[in-house]
DNA sequence: AATCGGCCCAACCGCAGAAAT
DNA sequence: TATTTCTGCGGTTGGGCCGAT
């Protein structure tokens, strides 16, 4: 693809918060004229805005059905679910709550449920007598690569430059082999999760989840996962801990 | 009352895929 | 089929707000 540019490096073109004068000029523009093509609208609404700011401005705003004020328990449990099932899929999390956008989905997450998780996974970690000698950071830093690598996963893009890496692409999951241990790698963010899985039987729980012969896929994917990422967080904090120094965490895999 | 630091959220940016040419 | 344009997505940022000191 050849080189394009910003829309917003149009020169003479506003960015920033929105004034009341703007947001009225979109709203009667689109409520006569609907907006089939953003690129377009601003100039002939009369805004000295990007299309790509006018869309934002009325997704996550402007739109008459847009539901404000806080989350209830029911949406903040859909979340969670949805979150667990799809990862960062903004988007697809929002279509299931109707009246939320994406981005205030998000900010939600990151703001409030993914502390709360976080929590109530150290409280859990903390009445496990099994695993009392692990520290809480060690766990929480491979619960990041547990996002990092479902976002590779759930990004069918990645799979192309995964293939031209010469990594392996096997399932949903991307992995190669080095000599000395299996190395997951986020093709996206260019980092790989060497130290943190650096043991064959953790890959081999994987694989063998991965190969049940069960006739329900998505259970048996969602079930070989979930085994797969608590042995995984379990060795890793093992790992970690017992290091004495722990070298960077997220290498670049070169 | 002033300052600081953390939190929150609207908006921006870059990228990728779809659609159009 | 190749290239360009448009749209939508997810990650990130920055500034306002608010509580703590």
């Amino acid at each position: 693809m050849g080189s394009r540019r910003a829309c917003c490096e149009n020169m003479g073109l506003r960015k920033g918060p929105w004034t009341p004068e703007e947001d009225h000029i979109l709203i009667s523009y689109i409520q006569q004229f609907g907006h089939a093509n953003w690129r377009a609208l601003p100039k002939q609404a009369g805004l000295l805005r990007c299309g790509k700011s006018c869309r934002l401005r009325w997704i996550n705003y402007l739109r008459p059905d847009i539901k404000r004020g806080n989350f209830s328990k029911e949406e903040e449990d859909t979340i969670i679910k949805l979150h667990h099932n799809l990862g960062n899929r903004w988007s697809s999390i929002a279509t299931q709550l109707p009246g939320r956008t994406d981005n205030e989905i998000k900010n939600f997450w990151h703001t409030h449920l993914k502390k709360k998780i976080k929590k109530k996974l150290i409280m859990k970690q903390s009445s496990n007598s099994e695993t009392d000698h692990l520290d809480h950071e060690a766990i929480l830093q491979p619960m990041t690569m547990m996002m990092m690598v479902n976002n590779a996963r759930t990004s069918s893009s990645n799979a192309t430059t995964v293939v031209n890496n010469n990594v392996h692409h096997q399932q949903h999951h991307y992995y190669k082999h080095s000599t000395t241990r299996t190395v997951f790698f986020d093709p996206k963010l260019q980092i790989s999760s060497s130290l943190l899985l650096n043991s064959d039987d953790v890959h081999h729980s994987f694989m063998d989840h991965n190969n049940n012969n069960n006739t329900d896929e998505d259970d048996v994917m969602e079930e070989g996962i979930h085994n797969f990422w608590y042995k995984l967080l379990v060795k890793s904090a093992e790992t970690a801990t017992a290091a004495a120094s722990v070298p960077p965490a997220l290498a670049n895999f070169g």
